[in-house]
DNA sequence: CTCGACTTCTACGAAGTGTAGAACAGAGCG
DNA sequence: CGCTCTGTTCTACACTTCGTAGAAGTCGAG
């Protein structure tokens, strides 16, 4: 249950982006800014897409302030590197699913890896 | 694009865990094992999702014999593996991404990647 | 109390998935 | 050659998710 819509993506974005709450009006302002011409949504939808990411886990709120402000839950970082550990996680042999990936990654990330493995 | 259903993910599986092809009928007795007690399906059903995962790249099947033959197109470590670098992908910040992973791994996993990054 | 801004409820269409019957095709038998 | 199996493809329907938003409800300011 990771999966994101389009729509959804891209309010994510917005929010990773600016660690500042947002309201949905604000985000709907960016979104047609973003998107460049045709693409005015309805406030409604960017609350309904709120909502449902909420559900999910991946957005809060305050709701103690008027226009509620809303937030990511952890950044787009921690995200993504969950999503990994998630993918590796139904492996069954991790070691080789580890083999498989270090041979997909450029040579400048596996320095950063060899870096993050060596000081850890 | 990636993303599977339960039941497609059960088939995957099977099909991950023998390397030889299988007949649409030998995966529904399986499925049937598998899941234990009332997991009777059609075999049109188990052809249908054998249909979509070969639409979406991740089955092929011989269609010279009579009862196709049904394999894997990939590993279920490649598999894998290659979701996780398609996450890894969609960020911008990928040192950063990388930290948090490596942060989430077990000890014996980092061991496992700094014997691999340090051979290859 | 009323108005307006904001939120929640409800809804609908498109896509994806689980599920399977109906229709179709080819191989062997009588 | 035509029937009957066995197996494949077509078609279909219900359910969920997602994009999209109008309608209805709520709450503070005046």
């Amino acid at each position: 249950m990771a999966s994101l819509g389009e729509l959804e993506r891209s309010v994510m974005d917005l929010l990773w982006s600016a660690p500042e709450a947002s309201t949905a009006n604000d985000l709907r302002d960016r979104l047609a800014l973003g998107e460049g011409q045709g693409k005015d949504l309805a406030v409604t939808t960017v609350l309904t897409v709120l909502s449902r990411l909420e559900k999910k886990g991946l957005v809060e709120r305050e709701r103690g302030t008027r226009p509620h402000r809303y937030r990511a839950v952890s950044t787009r970082e921690d995200h993504t590197a969950r999503l990994m550990h998630e993918a590796l996680g139904t492996a069954t042999d991790r070691e080789a699913v580890l083999a498989r990936f270090i041979g997909s990654v450029t040579e400048a990330e596996a320095a950063t890896l060899r870096k993050l493995l060596a000081s850890g």
